[in-house]
DNA sequence: CTGAGTGCAAACAGTTTGCATTACT
DNA sequence: AGTAATGCAAACTGTTTGCACTCAG
């Protein structure tokens, strides 16, 4: 199994929104759907904001742990699916044996990504010709089609270097 | 969780290999690759080649359960991955917990899936234009992209209707 | 006869759930 | 006060592994 897929990102320019912008954005929601505030939800909802793109429950978890906050692994499931759910983030399933999330930025551009088989390592990327291909397709189909997902797979430039 | 996707399966036309034609191939080309052949070994690719596309570890055990055949679940996933190793098959991860897999057909069209959020059925599409768009966003990136997959989900049509 | 391949059961990893407790509103 | 949300630990699911046994080459 690939060593963690960390936040090596090449990162598109994503949308209009920071990552604190963001924070706020998905503490307002909440609130806005009724939903009490608390530090632990706060805390989570924070670790995605600063660990960004594909990151799993594992890793928000060391990240709590590493700064001290003290959020169990029940909540941080429990808060990534209300996340989840109030479309503040989203599921990003690459095929290790983990699900990953990111942020979902309000107006931000939407991106996939690219996967190394050789050292796990996750980037991002977007592309105009592929999203206009997926919008025709998905009028052609007879499925109602409400979002789609990208994987490319291969090696990155400094795993070929080896 | 969504019910056990059956091979709901709009197959576009799959290449000019049929289900049978994959089983012996399959089967030749674990034997070219120097492994011995064996009878659990054979019922998995059978079952695969049978079950068609997007199926679970599960539901392979299931089907040879069924048919009176007893091949433990080790067996099963070390066939699958003797079989993935081999491309002979390939893992399909859609987004559910568990992995799905597909026999490859040699020189088969490629297709992607559809996967409906309701009742979890998933079926295949392929679309050349979508094909171009990912050939030649791959020519750009320093990545060597060497797979790729395509995941839409939204509503089946059946499901619509409810 | 030799080791690739098997089956069982135990081990594992990620995720979910039941329940008593905490703490927003 | 009332109940949403938490934390712990136990339960579950899908998958992997150790090991003694079997059988194809």
């Amino acid at each position: 199994m690939p060593a963690r897929p960390e936040a090596w990102l090449s990162s598109p320019a994503v949308g209009a929104t920071t990552s604190a912008d963001w924070t706020r954005h998905a503490l307002d929601r909440l609130s806005e759907a009724g939903h009490r505030s608390s530090a632990p939800r706060a805390a989570v909802v924070e670790a995605l904001a600063e660990l960004g793109c594909g990151v799993t429950a594992r890793e928000i978890d060391e990240h709590l742990r590493g700064r001290g906050s003290r959020v169990g692994v029940a909540s941080i499931y429990r808060s990534l699916e209300l996340l989840t759910r109030n479309r503040l983030v989203t599921r990003v399933d690459v095929g290790e044996g983990t699900v990953r999330y990111e942020p979902l930025h309000p107006g931000g551009g939407h991106h996939h990504h690219l996967v190394c088989d050789t050292c796990g390592k996750v980037s991002a990327f977007e592309d105009d010709a592929l999203e206009r291909a997926i919008r025709q397709l998905s009028g052609r189909t007879e499925f109602e089609v409400s979002a789609h997902d990208v994987t490319l797979r291969g090696e990155c430039p400094s795993c070929q270097r080896h």
